[in-house]
DNA sequence: CATTTTTGCACAATCGATGGTGCAATGAAT
DNA sequence: ATTCATTGCACCATCGATTGTGCAAAAATG
């Protein structure tokens, strides 16, 4: 399978082909060779070289000498859910587009995992990296300022760096008063019908209760504590406490908020274990947009992230030179039961 | 924001602190020093300097010496969808637990990006790589060998490395047979009420295509190619041709095989255009499992690939040292209408 | 023609870690 | 006491690129 195993090419070996410096190799192929005043020919001469033999840089010495890479980063919690996997399409597409490399990493919602991961990512001298939902993002912080790397935070915000994140309580105002006003006034929701399953004691999962909690006072005068179950960020846990609902009432609430897809999946799986008759007049209502969680049986009302807005934010952000420590709330989108949106897959040009 | 951009501790510094050479040092803190007969109070010493001072090496050092740098790199064609975002997630399990670094990046499906994308992770020493859905893999391959790197193709197999890809005809086969007997007897399926949408000209596409006539012939006395339409993998193209179909049929096919879930999201688009009766008698296959996919109002059947069988079998064979050509076939399984699989998703702790 | 300026490039140090080699100090054996 | 083996470590070249500096040759200036 190896054929020709040969060596890369370095400059010195097109310094010997060219018997120029290495200096001066380096200098054409970097492109600062103009301010070195090369002569035009000479760097002509190089460039010839370096693609007849195809001549790449080795980064990891560039790095090393310039303590730079051309990596960007992104830590996500999870690659396996569509929020996630679409906010890696888009960081994609943003670094390419600025010429450098994206690579993507996820921690596990793991404090621990985060901090050696982005330790890791530091003794590649990443350029710059964008955390997101990170559980611990101080945490996160404290690795990194201790050799100065930019960052931003996303999707959950931390304190002491630049944080860009949804306007989770709007969006939980949004989707809760949709879900509500789904129903048609005989069919009116009752106060304790309405509750929310998910999420854990995030920034993002409080701002959405204080929102659905909001709504829910001002819409039909009722809120309680017990309307509200937390169940961590796994589809397991969200199972539970469905089933466990369904034991103690019978039925399911019928009006739902969801906190996040990955919780929704927890009703999946509650769903695969129950005739269709259990939630047939259910209303679903879920934070984060999943295209064919749009088309279920029943209504899914859905939040949809504005994940391009929030990574060009995240980017220009990194761009200044001093970013104040402040929190960017980008506007999320209330998308109704059965929308099918474009997402960044549509910027694939497809070869049919 | 910068608090103490302090340059990070490297081992000469480590190396005046205690009293021993940079070479000491080095040995101590990588694990070569038993092999060097280091003391091992010395080793003691170095090695509570270096948490003090919280010493992490640079990789990018170590990585330019030893031209290898412990990353491992998974190629994918797109993040945004359940099959290659669970790919994604297997992989990072599956690295971390070897004590290596994964890096995921994605191609877009284009084989320039592929090799530019490929290029640049060669340069920076990447250890391994798994090649998942490359458009031109052997093109791929060229550039590996080029540099000795290893690398396993994986979901679309090359000419030229060892593959490791679903049995995609067996698959279509099942798949297709689950259609077909989905209907009762008296609503039987006639063979031009089943059809194939999606995939292009791939592998996995034509084996599929294979399967699934083959099973049309068997079961139904019936196969044409006017059954069978590619859209490419892009949720838009397959989109139009289910209008088209539509508008030339005034009805979809009651039996939908369709050839990605990305394709799958065509029909979604399809969906959200015409009232629920324009499908309420259609039974959809899919190749690639969505948890969302299998509980839409109509009978969704999907395929679900072994996806940590896959991995698995990869990085087996990248350990091997002189692996063989071939293509290594897993088989994928049949998910019934309304199943909640666990996922990658569930092998995460999640602290509530 | 002498001097200054500009052009064009080579030299060498450097980034941080690795690993082969060599050598002094210690202990064991004769 | 001498010889030999072992222990414990320092030295130094090296990986491939970047970059500040210096200097000869060519061109411009007077």
């Amino acid at each position: 399978m190896e054929h020709q195993p040969k060596k890369k090419a370095t400059i010195y070996d097109l310094s010997v082909l060219s018997g120029s410096s290495p200096s001066t190799v380096s200098a054409v192929l970097n492109g600062t060779w103009r301010k070195r005043r090369i002569k035009e020919t000479t760097a002509e001469l190089i460039r010839d070289l370096a693609d007849q033999h195809q001549y790449t840089a080795n980064l990891q010495a560039r790095g090393l000498r310039s303590s730079r890479s051309g990596l960007v980063g992104l830590l996500l919690p999870v690659h396996d859910n569509r929020y996630f996997s679409s906010m890696a399409q888009s960081f994609e597409a943003h670094v390419r587009s600025r010429g450098q490399c994206p690579i993507v990493v996820s921690a596990c919602r793991d404090p621990e995992e985060e901090r050696r991961t982005v330790e890791t990512l530091i003794s590649y001298s990443v350029d710059e990296l964008i955390v997101a939902g990170a559980t611990d993002p101080d945490g996160v912080h404290a690795v990194c300022i201790g050799s100065g790397l930019k960052h931003v935070n996303i999707d959950l915000p931390g304190s002491k760096a630049p944080s860009v994140i949804s306007d989770n309580y709007q969006g939980a105002r949004m989707l809760t008063e949709a879900i509500i006003r789904h129903f048609s006034d005989d069919l009116k929701l009752g106060p304790d019908e309405l509750y929310l399953f998910g999420g854990r004691d995030d920034h993002a999962s409080r701002e959405r209760i204080r929102g659905f909690r909001a709504i829910k006072r001002e819409l039909m005068q009722g809120d309680s504590d017990k309307c509200i179950e937390p169940t961590g960020y796994s589809p397991n846990m969200a199972q539970i406490a469905f089933e466990r609902f369904y034991e103690r009432e019978g039925k399911l609430p019928r009006g739902l908020f969801i906190n996040s897809s990955i919780n929704f999946e927890g009703l999946l799986r509650f769903m695969a274990q129950h005739p269709n008759e259990a939630f047939m007049d259910i209303v679903v209502g879920c934070y984060d947009y999943d295209p064919f969680g749009s088309f279920l049986p029943f209504p899914v009302i859905m939040i949809r992230q504005d994940i391009e807005g929030m990574i060009t934010k995240a980017f220009e952000i990194m761009a200044e030179n001093r970013p104040s420590v402040q929190t960017y709330l980008i506007q999320p989108e209330l998308v109704p039961p059965r929308t099918a949106l474009k997402g960044p897959l549509d910027a694939i040009k497809d070869i049919a």
